[in-house]
DNA sequence: TTATTAAATTGTAATGTTTATAAATAGTGT
DNA sequence: ACACTATTTATAAACATTACAATTTAATAA
């Protein structure tokens, strides 16, 4: 499962003509295999047992450049840091306001707003993004007793 | 109009306990005439004629208290400051990739996904955000000639 | 009006994330 | 294996935002 779409993203960057090195292998295999939605930060610390002379720096710039090619997007909420997540399938993400939790949410899609915004504002509109905001269970309990 | 908004606005730090500022004052007045978006740095920069000795700390602070209060959102896109909107009625952002604008865009709401999304993942859903990414009308022609 | 008190402002330093830079290193196609 | 460039590294710099302590000020009541 995971294979494949790190199969599928080496080549992605292989066609744009991205270099492949042990350190890009291993930040998309991170970002593939983990869950969750790290920032920069998390995956450098993650990859220093593998790598110990990585510079932080290098996470920065392929970060973008994953970004850049399509295989990554960049989460920016309201705290400090970025969060990277790898694009699967079209979902969506609800945060809980206490604890931070992100959780996937599966959606059909809002072609029907972007439609609408075009007509309204005249642009010319490719896409857009969505989060949910509420109370994870684990902190609904914790609040109520 | 915008008379009444801040009214309204001051009327509303009073009931929570926050003192009236004339540094407050000008803040706010400048978020709810300024029809833009501004960060922090604008309303810095734009207060400096009034108030030659104010802090960048001040615009932070009142930002946040306003923000707790409920008068203002926080918007927080790719770039690397966050921007400032006075909330008047709800409405979501159409956002040019090529220059930054911000356009307005009203629309119903979504709370069919807000229930949805609450059924899913079993969050008390509070809220949610949206913005919708494209070029706009100015960008487009300058493009295509 | 004045005194009182807690809250707000100021100035500055500190923090933390992200980017810029230049030298060293390593992928890729031949 | 070679040559050509992209990439990595290490470090410094830039930038937004926050923390802090001292000073000032808004709100309240006498």
């Amino acid at each position: 499962m995971e294979q494949t779409q790190l199969k599928e993203a080496l080549e992605a960057l292989k066609e744009t003509g991205v270099r492949i090195t042990p350190q890009r292998h291993a930040i998309l295999e991170y970002l593939i295999n983990s869950m969750s939605h790290p920032t920069a930060d998390d995956i450098y610390k993650s990859l220093e047992g593998k790598f110990p002379n990585m510079s932080v720096a290098t996470v920065y710039n392929n970060l973008r450049v994953f970004r850049e090619v399509g295989l990554v997007k960049e989460l920016t909420y309201g705290d400090s840091s970025s969060r990277f997540d790898f694009i699967t399938t079209h979902h969506y993400h609800v945060i809980c306001d206490s604890c931070g939790k992100i959780v996937d949410f599966h959606y059909p899609g809002l072609d029907e707003v972007e439609h609408l915004a075009s007509h309204v504002t005249g642009f010319k509109v490719g896409n857009h993004r969505m989060e949910i905001y509420g109370t994870c269970p684990d902190c609904s309990t914790k609040e109520t007793h």
